[in-house]
DNA sequence: TGCTTATATAAGTATATACTTATATAATGA
DNA sequence: TCATTATATAAGTATATACTTATATAAGCA
């Protein structure tokens, strides 16, 4: 673990009570894999759009997931400059891949068009 | 990762939030290094009996930690057989040591005569 | 410009959580 | 047996959390 100065239980208790709701959990996962944006959170977890946007403002705001804009859409995803970035990843790197999910909304045709550039 | 059968997202995201509290993973990580009772925790974490209970009945409940009776004394220690241990032992292994703060306590003439046998 | 779509925010609410105090259980030792 | 020590549990409470609905912001397009 590299880059990681002020690592203290607090810091690292504080990124576990983020990652421990399944939603932001699957969300962070998900983002590891593809960079995904809102209305793609609210097809793949059948919830509201605010509670899909108040879970990734609490990720943006820690610094684990960054966003971008692109028209009128906004992809997250996966913070690699995050201080704490590493232990993010040694937390979800075993954890079963979201992709299929990804691919599914693909094949439905769901999927926005974010890969044209 | 072996033997995590049905290590879904769900299950990590429990796990997950037990550890995303300050005193539940200083906790682990305490017992991870030391054999450790509750009245040392009380010491250690300068918070009433009960608080410190509740915190190990939850840590015990989820199989994390499990406790071994001694006397008038039950001591905790890191679940080995836990099927979730090699999850939280990646997440906990590079937390900064808390075997300083048992020295200490032990130091202080605080420490129960655990090894005595 | 006005309409639509995507996203964020605000405010309210029900539930979960981490404590508190009081009490119960269990082991030790006089 | 009674007192002491260690621990657990129960019940109450204040705060945190994850939603809800309503509304605001922002971009694209007719």
């Amino acid at each position: 673990m590299i880059a990681n100065k002020t690592f203290d239980l607090g810091t690292a208790a504080g990124i576990l009570k983020l990652l421990g709701d399944k939603t932001r959990l699957t969300m962070v996962k998900i983002v590891s894999e593809n960079e995904c944006c809102v209305c793609e959170f609210v097809d793949l977890f059948d919830m509201s759009q605010p509670a899909v946007s108040q879970h990734l403002r609490k990720l943006r705001d820690s610094g684990i997931v960054k966003e971008r804009r692109k028209g009128q859409w906004i992809y997250y995803s996966l913070n690699t400059s995050y201080p704490y970035y590493s232990f993010v990843l040694q937390i979800i790197k075993d954890l079963p891949s979201q992709h299929y999910r990804v691919e599914e909304l693909e094949a439905q045709g769901n999927r926005v068009t974010c890969c044209d550039e």
